[in-house]
DNA sequence: GTGGTGCTTCCCATCCTGGCAAGGTCAATC
DNA sequence: GATTGACCTTGCCAGGATGGGAAGCACCAC
């Protein structure tokens, strides 16, 4: 199987599936005499696990571990829980960061009359003088 | 004032402010003859006005049109709006990506007894077959 | 004049992804 | 057998915002 079939059977792609490789997430494939990457089933398992990873916000970092962890038959649960606790509370922080920000934007352009007229409490609160940080 | 005394005055690192002028931000500051930068009190206040933009999540090519806006003394507060809200609907579509992640996470973690058993459904549903996407 | 601090420019790294270019390969069609 | 189009290879560039560091020069206080 060559590389764009394990793309498009992975939902990874092909530029993806090379960088992965040199980052070490997956072995260098096999090739054939021509050069070309071939790909097996095991193979399209570990893209598919990676890509799973990645939808669920995981870093290259973090996949490698839950890699590790996947491979690690003596591996205890409590460590793959404790990973993927960790990285929802980073979400969550991300989250949080981004609702004070929404909130405070809301919040201008809800006294903003944003008709014709160039007054704009938006602008002003961006210019204000005062340095609150 | 020298690059140091205006980031200490305004938050913005003197990194970023060398950067904010090689993007076009802020005009080239005025140099000594030694070539050291020189801020004044209008210099001061854009990089406070691009601090706060950038404290609401804007990116550098929008906070360049809300400078744009904010010395154009013509503007519709309309313009500023618009702004603003399109702004507020690109974070609240990344947020609610983070959360259907932390959701997944959350509900995998849930069924997940964490414990020194190797058994884990973390893993399991990372694994599995199935390529919905 | 000497030391310490601050400024200058330039390069590197992050994190993941896409795009493009130049060249080789494969398979199918004429 | 030759052409063609799709596919593969490597490698470089880009982004967005930020920090780190190195090498060299400037400034100020003592």
């Amino acid at each position: 199987m060559n590389i764009g079939q394990a793309a498009r059977a992975t939902g990874v792609s092909a530029k993806m599936i090379r960088w992965y490789e040199e980052q070490g997430l997956i072995p260098g494939a096999a090739r054939t005499g021509a050069g070309y990457r071939v790909y097996g089933a095991a193979d399209l398992d570990r893209l598919r696990f990676i890509r799973r990873a990645r939808d669920l916000g995981f870093g290259v970092k973090q996949i490698g571990e839950l890699l590790a962890l996947w491979g690690d038959h003596a591996r205890a649960s409590g460590d793959v829980k404790r990973m993927a606790l960790e990285h929802a509370a980073v979400l969550e922080a991300r989250v949080a960061a981004l609702q004070e920000m929404i909130g405070a934007i809301r919040h201008l352009a809800a006294n903003c009359h944003g008709d014709a007229r160039p007054d704009c409490p938006i602008l002003d609160n961006l210019a204000k003088p005062e340095t609150p940080r």
